[in-house]
DNA sequence: CATATAAATGTCGTGGTACGATATATTATA
DNA sequence: TATAATATATCGTACCACGACATTTATATG
């Protein structure tokens, strides 16, 4: 197994899960970031406050990318804002008992997933960070030429 | 470190991957999903015809979905389509040698990632994958139902 | 061998989501 | 008080995945 294809296979796995992910959560009627967002709400260490940008940098996406999110989460009555108290900007977020009720069935399958596919992911994690041989094997087969210094700058 | 916790926590690092990832991508001109296929492509077994079909199924997506990234790639001059021999209707890919370039560039960019960050992937499917208490905290919460007994040997 | 059916790839229009640029409201600071 | 910083929100744009449908080639069947 070349590295190219150990580095596949974990992509592989991390798509089939995101793929059983997304079916289970539309097969909700959510869209899949809705729920990841939902998920991420509820899975908030107690001392972190839900606020909106503590939710999107967790998420790794901009403030105005889970503000959206938000709008249409709340309009589906899966979560409700809420105007904290001590910095008025703030606003926080909290899952309707509808939202908590999907989100423990959608919790409930993909735990089930994991427990069957979860091995599979460690095991592509665990070969992709072993294997070593990127460099040698693409200037071979490619002909390309000697790899150098300035292929490090490369995505500058 | 309550189960939602646990599935949150596996998510955040597997966005952070994913988001490491489509930053190197989009740093040499590539789209994330293009820098997906592209690795699919290569990554793939030697026996394994590269047909547009075969890598939409790795890429988890619809075969026209595969399609329309492969005219990007193409236009972008990272990938090329050829007709094969046997079956006059496949068509088959491969990476043009600056598609080789970048995705070298690009695959020891993400292994220099998994060194540092794979570990804690792996720590956090481990500990999704271990706990089991979803039933009983959300039951006792949103008072959607009774506790059953099973969720009394939930373990720690 | 003619035609129906299946398979592989491609086209078109739509919806969700992420983003940059920009706006508004509140808090902090000079 | 005026100014800057912070938190959230709005708007227009682009990518990508999809369903519905089309085209070409292969296979099956009478």
């Amino acid at each position: 197994m070349t590295d190219y294809e150990s580095l596949a296979e974990l992509r592989y796995q991390i798509r089939r899960f995101q793929h059983f992910s997304e079916g289970v959560a539309r097969a909700t009627g959510l869209q899949p970031q809705q729920h990841q967002l939902m998920l991420t709400l509820k899975g908030l260490p107690r001392n972190i406050r839900p606020r909106v940008a503590e939710l999107a940098e967790r998420l790794q996406i901009k403030h105005h990318s889970a503000v959206e999110l938000i709008n249409r989460l709340s309009a589906g009555g899966y979560v409700r804002r809420h105007r904290g108290g001590k910095d008025q900007r703030e606003v926080l977020l909290t899952l309707t008992p509808k939202g908590e009720r999907i989100l423990r069935t959608l919790s409930l399958y993909h735990r089930a997933e994991l427990r069957t596919q979860g091995p599979a992911l460690i095991a592509a994690l665990k070969r992709a960070m072993a294997t070593t041989r990127i460099s040698n094997r693409i200037a071979t087969k490619s002909g390309d030429r000697i790899r150098s210094k300035s292929d490090e700058h490369a995505t500058r």
